[in-house]
Order: structure tokens, then C-alpha cells, then sequence
DNA sequence: GATGAATGAGCGTTCATTCAT
DNA sequence: AATGAATGAACGCTCATTCAT
């Protein structure tokens, strides 16, 4: 291994280290309660060498959601090429699929769903705004081909791909933001999976073509 | 009517003047862009003013959100109660609610849904928290309780009720979310209508009992 | 007095009270070598309240030599429309405005001619850079405006009179940062007056038109 | 050629290198914005690397000026030196000789007299101190030298030759910062020139002994 | 009740400097 | 000698909140 690689190799190790810090002091003091010095202390780091790996907080808020967006198209992508699905089949992989990657990391789910619903994509830098969206619009393309496929074959209704797409990952992304906001109500955990069980069986059957009986 | 009386009235009339003023600021600035003295020079008055009617900050961004949270209630209780409708035009009508909430106003909806995602919450007074989680409770219970019914006559999947509310919610609300994270890209407006219809279809067919054709 | 009156001469009161507060900071610890917190904690004020009254740093810095530069235009101005006066005896003038100028406050002349040889104006707002370009322009205008009149009547040598007004200004000013740079070393005072006696001197001699014998 | 000599040698070299990068970041950036990482950056080499061959940044900005004031030095002495010449010419000659300090290097005069103006001097070590005292000292004394032979002969003014040197000085340092606080302006190049030949005219004629006509 | 000037803790960020490699 | 990642003190500045009037 070359010097440079390892050099390259050290250097993502550190924004692991600083993103995974982030993600400890997100889950005990909240997001927005969140400063550069808090993610500094939990990393053992300074508050300036955050910034030699992160341009600025919003960027770094914004990064923590990179891998969970690579990992989710990785996973859509493979739901849609996989050959010899039947269209019910292919739902509940995408069903398994979004399950996994909350439970790889509920958390950065929540910070994903949060970007979303946040001004933080405002302050970052165009690069950055360009990837997170590629990766967002990558995901969801992939996901409503899925359903051009079942649209095609007549199995699902004709309805416009990527509203469905988009309909899809509201009722995902509004429910992860409904357990994060009864956290601290309720500290019961596993109450999102029963209730995203019920809402993958619901649109499943909803989004199927021929009247129900 | 009495002088007390009258004092009360006044002091809401200035409280919905200043929520007032803080939705025109909200909606030229961006909720996070937005600072007390903002809204007191939008509402014409001082920032110490808007400490008389509302405590603090967090309380005046949650207020924002009794009103809609009122009329939900109010709309998903008559829903419930109204007579000789069937479980279809029930859901029809819980979609219609939900659509004239929007059209009403859509920036307090989308507040509405960021309050549920934010840590604003945990800043609040006692009585204000509970006074939103009791409307919540309400909204959600009424919605359960039309559930209960199409389940009772067999005419919906037999699940828990409360969880059919929440993935019900969970689904609109990310639907807002995900409309107002598109503004700054597409200011296309009346897109969130068509997806929503989508939405409630699928939503609507899925719920339903008995197997698909 | 109205209220406003008032109020708006509180606000200016204030105003000379924090550039009083900066003096005195300045002269303790060195221009470069202050910080806001200083001049806040000399005028006995919160670092917030200076940004009532002025936009940043370098306005407020900029402002301190707003007086200055207005006294001098006042001052050059009168010296311009003094009837009766031999060109010798206009020279004279300006010598003497230039050393009131500097006997009233010799730490805003100094902070006016480090205005021009730093990068702070280039970070204040369009307003008060015009202000302070307006003032400059005038009072080198007025200079120059002298050297006319002496040139029309053949007391003086015919050279832009602009350009006389800059060498002249320059010739100041440059004496009076180089007894700055000098303060350090060496702590008599009354250094500067004796050396724009021969400055003056000198060009008063050398504008002079006729060879010299 | 000893060791010793080339590793002398080769450190100097590598002082010009960084100072030549200085000088060309100070004219892309302006001389208060730039950092010495953009230093390093420019000469290709590490900010550690400067800290090796400079103490610190403000000893760094110092030392810009050991050539020039080198230079002027030596300029000035042979001036003196020169055997016969008219005290007009010795005035002439220089006039030259700061000409040519600025053809060769504009910015570097500009820095000379920002440290003059500055507080950077203050935070150098006794030694660079010292060293640049001493060549401002032996310029000005030769300087002085030149004025002195001149009141000696009868042709200049009876003024203490240390303050003509200074006034001199002075005006030409004064119209130096005066065109760089116009570069912003006005980029129009070669408009100190003409000015500085009125100023020595003016200077010339002023340091005359004898009633002008 | 209404004001708005004043507060000041706390923020994100910078950058001259150090030091292990 | 050269590196450059890491440092961390220090900065300018913001803004929710208070309180004398």
C-alpha cells in the first residue's frame, strides 16, 4: 500500500471518527443542542481540526447522512435488478431493505430525515447540495422503476412512478420522524418495525392493480 | 360582557396577530432564518411585547401549531361522528379533512410536522406540552376510532387501529415534508395535491379487508 | 425637545461615549491589538450593545475618523474662504488647521492615516465608505482649491493643484505615522510640531513660484 | 566553498523563496488577508517549513523590508558619496534613488511603510528589531549627511538635516500609502510617479536657501 | 401593558504555531 | 530539514431574553 493511500485511508478514518462522535453526542443531547465544541470533546479532537475535515457544521451535519444515502440506493438498486421477483416479492425486499437501514443506524435515518425537513441544505456548499441530491434522486429513481416494472406488467396501478416512489418514502421518512418525536415520551423501543410492517402490508395491497374483493 | 372578558379577547386577538406576523416571516425567511425581532417588527411591536403573550421562543413556535391542531380535531371528530357514511367515503372524508388543512394553510402545516421533528418540544412549558400532546392524542384517537369501525364491520384489515392512524399520519406528513424540502428546487406549486390523492388511493384500497383480485 | 430629539441625541451620546471608550483602548494596547471585548469592557458595556451602534469592527473603526475627516473639511473650507488673505498667509493656515487637527486628537489622526494604509475599508458598508471617500474628496478639493487660486494669480508654481494637495496631505500624514512608529522609542512629546514647522516651511517655499534667488 | 558556506547559502536562498511567495500572495490578496498557509502554499512548502526560517509571522513581514531597506541604504549612501555633484543634483540623484526603490519593488516599499505604520515591529525579536532600526537609522543619517554638506555650503535651508531627512521621508512613504489606498479606485498605474516628481520639485526648491524672487 | 436598549453567554470559525514523524 | 495534521486560544458576532422606563 502506497503512502498516498494510506494517507487517504487515514484521512476518512478521521471523518469516521469525527462523524461517529457526532452521532454519540446527537443521540444524548439532540441535534439542535448539538455544538462544534460538544462533537470536538466526544471526538478528543479540537474544535479547528473538525474543520480541517468538514468545511463548515452544516456540512458536517449534511455528511452524516452520505453513507446511509449510498447504502440505500446500493440496497434499492439491488432490489430492482435482482431477476426472478415477482412484484410482491420486490415490495417487501424494499420493505427489508428500508427495515435494514434503520436498523444499521436509526439514528442517522432520523438526521437523513431531518435534512430533509430542515434549512441545513441551504448553507452547504454546491458540491455537497449536488451529491446528497444525485444520491436522493438515485434512490428514488431506482425505487420507481420498481414500480414501472410492476406497472408494466399490470400488476400495480397505473399511477405515476416516481409519485408512488415519493409516497413510499414519505410514509417511511414521516414515520421514522413520528418514533424520534415519541422517544422521550415512550422509550419502548422496536415500535417502529410492527408499525412499518403495517404500513409496507398496507401499501402493498393498496398499490396492487384489480379491485379488491 | 364583561371587562375580564374583554381583556382575554384582547389578549388573543394580539396573540393571533402576532402568529399572524410570524407566518408572514416564516414564510419570506425560512422558520430557521427567522429571529424574535423579526416577527415583533413584522407584528409592529417590540420583542418584549411578544415575551408578554408568549414565554419564550419555543412557545411561540409551538403555539403556532394549537390552532391547526384544533381545527384537525375538530375535522377528524366530525368525520367520526357523522352518520350513514360508508368506510369508504370515511376515508374520503379523513382525506378531504387533511387536504382543507393544507389549503388552509400549508405553512402552519408544514410547522406543524417540523414541531414534530424538532427538539422544540422538550423547551416548552408543562402545560403548553401538554396541551399539544393532548390535541395529538385526540386527532389520532378520532382517526383510531374510524379505523375501529370499518374493522368492527370487517370492512378494513384487522390491525391496531392506533398504528393504522399514525402510518395514516405518518404518511401526510412526510408527504408535507418532503413537498416543502422540493421548494427551493421546484416552485411548481399544487404538486403536493395530485401525489396526496395517489397517496390516500393507495392508502384507501390498502386498508380495505379482503384479498385483491 | 421632542422625543425624538432626545432619543436620537441619547443614540449619539452613546456613540461618542463607545469611540471615547476605543481611544482609550487604542492608545493602552495598540490598534491592532484590540479586540471589541476591550472597547465593551473600557466603555462598560456588553460586546452586543457596540453592535447597536455599529455594524461591525471596521466600521466602528472607520467611524472614529469620521469626525476627524469632518473638522478637517470644516476647517480647510474656512481656510479657502477667508477673504484678504496673501498666498503666504493661506499656506500659513492650512499649516495651522493641520496642527489643530493634530492638537485635538492626535490618536484619531493617527487612526485616520492608518485607515488609509489598511484593508479595513475595503470590509465596511457602501454608505460610510462613500461617506469617508465624500469627506476626503472634499477636503483635498478644498486644499486644492487653494493652490488655484495662488496659481491663477502666478503666486504659485503652475502644477496640478490636485496633485499639490495630495503631495501635501501626504507629507502629513506621513509624519505623522512616522512619529507613531517612533512613540515606542522614544516618549518626548512635541516631536511632530517642530518637524511640520520645516515641513511647511519647505513646501511653502518650494510651491512658490519665481527662482529662488 | 565550505559546508558551512553552502548551507548558509542554501537557507538564504530558501528566506527569498518564501519572501518572493509572500510578495505575490500579498498582491493577489491583499497584505491583511493573507495567512501563512497561503504562503506555504504559494512557495510549495509546508506552514512548518516557514517557522524554520522565520521565528514568526510578524518577523516573516519584517523581514520584506532587510532588502529594500538594504538597498535604500545603499542607494543613499552612494549618493552621498558621489563626489562632485551641485547639492540639486545630490537632490536629483535622490529623487532616483527612491524611484528606482519603487520601480524595482512597489509592494515591498508599500509593506516598508505599513510597518512603519503598523504594530508589527513591536512583536519581532530584539535582534530583527534592531537590525531594522539601524538600517532606517543609517538610511535617514545619510540622508541627513547629504542635507548637511548642503547647509554647510550655504545652498540648503540652516534646518537640523535629521528632520529634512525625515520630512523627506516622510512625504515620500505618505504618497507611497496614498496611491496604494487608491488602488482600489482608481487602477490606473504610473500615478505616483508623476506626483513624486512635483513633491521633490516642490521639496527641491523648498530646501533652497535664499529669498525666492 | 408596552417598550426597545441592553445584555452576555455562547456560538461557529480562524489561523499562527507546534511537534511527532 | 521538512512535513502538515493538530491544536486551542481567541476572535467577531448573534440573538433570545430581560427590565427600567
Amino acid at each position: 500500500m502506497g503512502i498516498q493511500t494510506r494517507q487517504l485511508r487515514d484521512r476518512e478514518r478521521r471523518r469516521q471518527q469525527i462523524i461517529a462522535a457526532s452521532k454519540r453526542v446527537f443521540t444524548s443531547k439532540g441535534v439542535s443542542r448539538t455544538t462544534i465544541k460538544d462533537i470536538a470533546d466526544e471526538a478528543e479532537l479540537s474544535p479547528g481540526t473538525l474543520y480541517i475535515y468538514f468545511k463548515n457544521k452544516d456540512e458536517l451535519y449534511a455528511s452524516l447522512s452520505i453513507r446511509m444515502l449510498k447504502h440505500l440506493h446500493l440496497s434499492l438498486q439491488r432490489v430492482k435488478e435482482t431477476k426472478d421477483l415477482s412484484d410482491d416479492q420486490r415490495i417487501d425486499s424494499v420493505k427489508r431493505a428500508l427495515f435494514e437501514l434503520y436498523e444499521i443506524d436509526p439514528l442517522m435515518l432520523i438526521n437523513l430525515s431531518h435534512l430533509q425537513a430542515s434549512e441545513t441544505l441551504e448553507n452547504i456548499s454546491p458540491e455537497l447540495y449536488e451529491q446528497i441530491l444525485e444520491l436522493s434522486r438515485r434512490s428514488l429513481q431506482a425505487l420507481s422503476e420498481i414500480f414501472t416494472k410492476g406497472i408494466e406488467l399490470g400488476n400495480f396501478l397505473n399511477r405515476n412512478p416516481m409519485q408512488l416512489a415519493v409516497v413510499l418514502w414519505a410514509m417511511f421518512s414521516g414515520l421514522v420522524l413520528w418514533e424520534e418525536s415519541k422517544r422521550s415520551l415512550d422509550t419502548r423501543k422496536n415500535f417502529l418495525k410492527p408499525t412499518l410492517e403495517i404500513a409496507f402490508e398496507i401499501f402493498g395491497r393498496g398499490v396492487k392493480s384489480g379491485k379488491p374483493v
